[in-house]
RNA sequence: GCCGAUGUAGCUCAGUUGGCCAGAGCAGCUGAUUUGUAAUCAGCUGGUCGGGGGUUCGAAUCCCUCCAUCGGCUCCA
């Protein structure tokens, strides 16, 4: 007998030998046909696999991440048994599960799978699930594993097992495709109840761009048709948050193909609205000690070939701007660092100086590639709200807690909730691919460690993550249709203070040598506001959007009224404008609504008469009659719990 | 940059197997209407069908090429 710990605590004694869907079964039915993984000793496992010795066991259902993960990659290897059943010879790459759904990565050969195939793919897809094929799990060894590819011709998985260790290599079957793979896997094809195959591009094998490009095949696929159903309703919901559909409807922005790729115009209300956030952000940035600078946007080349962003990146850059004066050369600027560490060296500096912030909304360019571009959240010119800390070493871990303090507030003053912090290390068996002492960064990473301890702040380290010139802790948002974006960053640099020698007299009369954080709350103005635009769905809160209420006369006769009405408005400090266009009423409401401002104030006789006016709210209908004097008061306080400089 | 798809009026979209002056709704302009909480009516204007080249008696439609956009890959100081 084994014991086995569930979840709760609880343990039960089972024969050795037994399955997780045995187990599952001797507690309930329901519960052994719903359960489609297991996770036995932290290892995740099909419920089929017997339990040897003692463990813990948690069940999982669809609900559970670790279910899903099982499921979909069940499906990806469904879908390469039909994709071979309907493309005979086909070769195979990797086929894993993402975080909604999965892909399979394929070399079709001579012939071409294209969008129109992927129904024919999804109903033999279908059709093989309903065979309830089982997954069956064989260990073999590598010699094996080779041969059977070799004599398939399949170079990617020989490819894939030379990198594996002897000992440690397993094949699933499933009907009549079986797969180098290391599980787990569903018991069988049966549950996959619905199946949507979303789209097809290239990737090159192994994300190296200099290998052979494949096609990948991407899927999603659930345990009812129900569960398809409503995914794709919510796809097509987040599909109207697109902060480009949405940018263009509110005419935020735009672009123009004379202007150039990548290269936004901001409109007037875009403006209004980049406006408003580069002035809270300065505001909260006075308060934290900053001191605004302003530098050029070019710059030698010779200051980019002291920072060394030159060799690094100058190929791949917008190149050089030629002068009538031979051989002066200026490059666009891609950051602000050099400048500023230029200001720093205008005079001597002193540890009691220390900390020092320069602080910027610096316009960077840099020649992003043309496939990679994306509206405003991936461009070529854009503004990053940039500062520069100059510190002591020992002021290191104080300064990264200050600059978190800004990020969470910010964060919360405009309700990002769904964030992921992530704190980025060296790689500690490849040190020598990074700049700086070894002391150095390991006190770098534990002061970033430290100071997001201290603030509460849940991260995921990653290895390898960081820049050659530092650690570092970013913070991701997600947008509508879930792909991350990374806004606020913040940067520890030994680098620079090297190449440009910056330097501060210590207490102890010798020179010292600084510690440089970069830092970008927002990230860019550009991203920052597209991902403000999907997570809002274009209705900003209140202090932040370009028109607080439109005043709409019935007819024209009230329209002088309706001025007095926005003069008074205007007067208090809100932003407000007139809809004095001949239109009924109605048509002026739908139009105003659509445009999401957040208060419509309707005037007639009743309102001119009693010196008043009918307040809409946006999506909450009539609010009644009030004063306009009532209304400004009103708005101020909302605007006060909204934000308090 | 690479793979695939797309590109028709300011916007959203029709346009059959190549065939008369390329269509609609919204927006814009003009006029009528003077409106009470999500679309008043009528008329008018507006397009070298992304650019260029080719095939054809004839091209929005077929071919080539360039540009841009979209979905991915790669990259991201």
């Amino acid at each position: 007998m084994i014991e086995i710990t569930f979840p709760d605590g609880s343990v039960r004694k089972y024969q050795e030998g037994v399955t997780p869907h045995e187990i599952a079964s001797s507690i309930s039915p329901r519960l052994a046909s719903d359960i489609l993984a297991a996770t036995v000793n932290s290892n995740i496992v099909e419920i089929t696999r017997p339990i040897k010795e003692n463990a813990t066991l948690k069940l999982h259902k669809w609900e559970d991440q670790e279910a899903k993960s099982t499921f979909w990659h069940s499906s990806s290897h469904l879908m390469a048994e039909a994709l071979e059943q309907l493309f005979p010879g086909i070769k195979f790459g990797i086929g894993p599960s993402i975080e909604v759904g999965f892909y399979y990565d394929v070399d079709t050969g001579e012939r071409q799978i294209t969008e129109s195939d992927l129904k024919k793919i999804e109903e033999k897809m279908l059709e093989l699930a309903r065979e309830k094929q089982s997954f069956v799990r064989r260990e073999v060894s590598k010699q094996e594993a080779l041969e059977t590819y070799k004599a398939k011709g399949d170079e990617y998985k020989c490819e894939l097992i030379d990198d594996l260790e002897d000992g440690t290599i397993s094949f699933y079957t499933n009907g009549s495709f079986t797969d180098l793979c290391r599980g787990p896997h569903l018991s069988d094809t049966s549950v996959i109840k619905a199946v949507k195959l979303t789209s097809i591009a290239g990737a090159y094998w192994r994300g190296n761009e200099k290998n052979k490009m494949l096609t990948r095949i991407y899927g999603v696929t659930f345990p009812q048709k129900k569960l398809l159903d409503e995914y794709l309703v919510m796809l097509e919901e987040a599909k109207k948050r697109d902060h480009r559909k949405i940018g263009k409807e509110l005419e935020l922005f735009a672009f123009s193909q004379r202007v150039g790729q990548g290269l936004p115009l901001w409109l007037p209300k875009g403006a209004m609205l980049r406006e408003r956030l580069e002035n809270f952000l300065k505001v909260v940035q006075k308060r934290h000690g900053y001191l605004p600078v302003m530098t050029p946007h070019i710059g030698q080349k010779e200051l980019y070939v002291t920072s060394g962003h030159y060799a690094k990146y100058g190929k791949d850059s917008f190149q050089p701007i030629h002068t009538p004066q031979e051989g002066e050369e200026f490059l666009l600027k891609p950051m602000n660092c050099p400048h500023h560490c230029e200001i720093y060296k205008t005079k001597p500096r002193s540890y009691k100086d220390m900390p020092l912030r320069l602080a910027e909304f610096g316009t960077v360019y840099r020649y992003e590639q043309s496939g990679e571009l994306h509206g405003l959240t991936r461009v070529r010119g854009f503004t990053q709200d940039d500062a520069h800390i100059f510190c002591r070493p020992d002021q290191l871990k104080e300064e990264f807690i200050k600059v978190i303090d800004i990020v969470l507030y910010i964060f919360r003053t405009l309700d990002f909730k769904d964030y992921t912090a992530q704190i980025s290390l060296r790689d500690p068996n490849n040190k020598e691919k990074y700049i700086g002492s070894d002391d150095n960064w390991e006190k770098a990473e534990k002061a970033i460690i430290e100071a997001a301890r201290e603030k509460g702040l849940e991260t995921v380290v990653e290895l390898g993550e960081a820049a050659f010139y530092g650690p570092k802790l970013d913070f991701m948002v997600k947008d509508a249709i879930g792909r991350k974006w990374q806004l606020g960053t913040i940067q520890v640099d030994y680098n620079l203070p090297e190449r440009f020698e910056l330097e501060y007299v210590g207490a102890d009369d010798k020179k010292h040598r600084p510690v440089m954080i970069h830092r970008a709350p927002f990230g860019s103005m550009e991203r920052f506001v597209a991902v403000l635009i999907e997570h809002t769905g274009g209705k900003f809160p209140l202090w932040l959007t370009p028109e607080q209420a439109v005043v709409l006369p019935i007819s024209e006769k009230f329209n002088e009224y309706a001025k007095k009405v926005v003069e008074f408005l205007n007067n208090n400090d809100i932003r407000a404008s007139i809809d004095d266009r001949n239109e009924t009423i109605g048509k002026k409401i739908r139009e105003n609504e659509l445009k999401r401002v957040p208060f419509l104030l309707i005037v007639g006789e009743k309102e001119m008469d009693t010196d008043t006016i009918s307040v809409r709210k946006q999506g909450d209908g009539d609010k009644g009659q009030m004063s306009a004097a009532e209304f400004a008061s009103m708005i101020e306080k909302e605007i006060k719990e909204q934000i308090n400089y």
